[in-house]
DNA sequence: GGAATGCTTCGATAAGGATCGAACCATGCG
DNA sequence: CGCATGGTTCGATCCTTATCGAAGCATTCC
């Protein structure tokens, strides 16, 4: 019983059912409100409240507050890596899975991550925009350029700032380990996708899955 | 709340005082008897044969019948992996500690992972494998180069794969936040440390200690 | 200044699980 | 075989903690 670092504490903040699935949701890389981390561990909001000041406490969460809004997010890359480690570790010695079937294909092309497109597609359609220079990297932020703003106001977008939630953000992905398109600007990209039905979002999944025609719609607009 | 691996019920297994005790003393690498496991958790022997039975029902444990005696080990080293995992995220969020010492110095250095070396000379050893090409990085895994192959066996190290078991992987180091060598290779290695008189190990503790001349060996056939 | 929304705290309940003593198996020794 | 030793199972107790409804704060919108 040598003393060290308690690492039952932070096992058991992950042990718990409802916790594990916040950090799992948390796990794509944007920040999330108490409520959706309440939906998406089936659990009342008050349960969910409690469990995640648990994780502030315990040091595997951030917490921004914007507002009447309160994003949530995981503390880091360590934390990250450690879920990843017991998500191995979970996948080696729990029941053999059947071969990823099409629907987790399916997601690794294009899933909703929050609000906005995430997964191959997201992460072409992000290359693209900084190709154009329509989107431009500045340090670790992404600006949006002059011909950027005109190029989705003739889209229908408008791109102007107007909550305290950033036009632009960078996202992790999940599938990809890079970079996809979040902030306000990959929210409308995501309702433009949706409202010209190019895709459907697949029922009780993350998954989004396009038409034919919807494809190359979206090919020849966003990834052209 | 999808569906997944079970990382709940994995973590939760890592979770309780006793449990992560036992799992903490495993990780020297020598399997320990149920006896042994109850004095390093602090608990009766009931409750550590409890205890035990649930970490081998996750597959954390693996278990060798010898006699009357019952030898308990880790599973596996991605079993290790995730459980150094969390120790550094338990010693980055925890306590600030009294500044760490001579010990934890010597930890940090270099120390057993299971079976395999960790620490700075295990992650120093590593990129210089890397260097002279001895190893190759592919895509996220480890290889042997041809000219590795010979190199190890000049050095009396076999590194032909027999069993299910990988010959190189990558084992994230919680002191130094970047990748060692496990697999079979790097349990030979360790072996060879050991066995050569190069190092020993710190009695009660998982800190490996190299000799002024055994230092230099390994920095002449590893560090050169 | 209301009204509405997002979130947290409080209080009570219920369920899970950690714990130990005692009894029970199994192996090895003489 | 009888006995000692290492381990597990059983049963009862106790404590932790997850849970939710209701009420309370805080911030924004109208």
């Amino acid at each position: 019983m040598r003393e060290g670092p308690d690492i039952a504490r932070i096992a058991s903040l992950v042990g718990d059912p409802a916790r594990a699935n916040m950090l799992n949701a948390l796990m794509g890389g944007t920040a999330l409100t108490a409520s959706e981390l309440a939906l998406e561990a089936g659990v009342s909001l008050p349960t969910a409240s409690s469990h995640l000041s648990k994780l502030m406490d315990g040091g595997l969460l951030t917490l921004a507050s914007q507002g009447r809004h309160r994003y949530y997010g995981l503390a880091g890359a360590q934390v990250a890596g450690m879920i990843e480690a017991i998500i191995g570790v979970a996948e080696a010695v729990g029941p053999k899975r059947v071969r990823p079937g099409p629907r987790d294909a399916a997601m690794r092309v294009a899933r909703v991550c929050y609000d906005h497109l995430a997964g191959e597609q997201a992460v072409a359609m992000l290359d693209r925009l900084f190709d154009r220079k329509l989107l431009l990297r500045d340090d670790n932020q992404i600006r949006l350029s002059p011909s950027g703003v005109s190029h989705f106001s003739a889209l229908g977008i408008e791109t102007h700032a107007k909550a305290r939630r950033p036009v632009c953000r960078a996202c992790l992905d999940w599938s990809v380990r890079r970079s996809h398109l979040a902030g306000t600007l990959g929210a409308a990209i995501l309702d433009k996708i949706i409202a010209e039905k190019w895709a459907r979002r697949e029922k009780d999944s993350r998954a989004v899955v396009f038409s034919p025609t919807g494809r190359q719609a979206f090919e020849r607009v966003f990834l052209s």
